[in-house]
DNA sequence: CTTTCATATTGACAAACGTCGATACATAGC
DNA sequence: GCTATGTATCGACGTTTGTCAATATGAAAG
């Protein structure tokens, strides 16, 4: 994932592609359910996606498809072990976001 | 408006209304016009509600909208001069965001 | 009070989104 | 190879969202 604007928000006023991709990351953390994930893996290190439907109370597909937005967005990063997915959370892409907006 | 949950988002799990409280926050800034006119407006130090339909290409409703959701999500402040509505950004408001992502 | 102009609200529409069941894919073990 | 299991994709559905034209509201000026 590349890096966002690198000016702040406050600055100068943002073009039009710089709003697009600023708004795109903004958007994916923009949601309850993706925001429990992101804690939650936060919270622990690290998250294994077998464990996310029930500690959300959503299906499978709906936690596949929330995941795969994180990780689209750079904000979660993804991890093969055997048949299991392993998710952390890029500290550096929140730290990126907040460089943005403060 | 009130304070957004205080915990960082990485420490612990959020539960189900801090989720949704600060998904609504996030929303309301992941919007390319809407980061725009914060951007627009916080590079100004101030704007008037006037200017926007010009500088964003949109129509008058759609700025009015869009600055409501703003105003509604702590980030803009509204002051009434005359006929005429001035915004500010809420520097506050987005220190607290970037509080709970880091 | 009437007119004028800035802003807000309403109603309608297409596009995007969150969700799920069903199904496909992938990995490990037999 | 076949089976079992974790994850991803597909298709469909109802809901939410961004947008605009039309209209209503509000505030100043004549």
């Amino acid at each position: 994932m590349d890096m966002l604007c690198c000016e702040p928000l406050l600055t100068k006023p943002l073009d039009d592609e710089a709003a697009q991709v600023l708004a795109g990351v903004l958007k994916a953390l923009a949601d309850p359910v993706r925001l429990k994930l992101v804690s939650i893996i936060a919270a622990q290190g690290e998250g294994c996606a077998c464990d996310f439907p029930e500690l959300l109370g959503k299906t499978q597909p709906t936690v596949s498809h929330h995941l795969s937005q994180l990780v689209a967005a750079g904000i979660l990063e993804r991890e093969q072990r055997g048949k299991w997915a392993w998710f952390t959370v890029s500290q550096d892409r929140l730290a990126e976001i907040c460089a943005v907006l403060c």
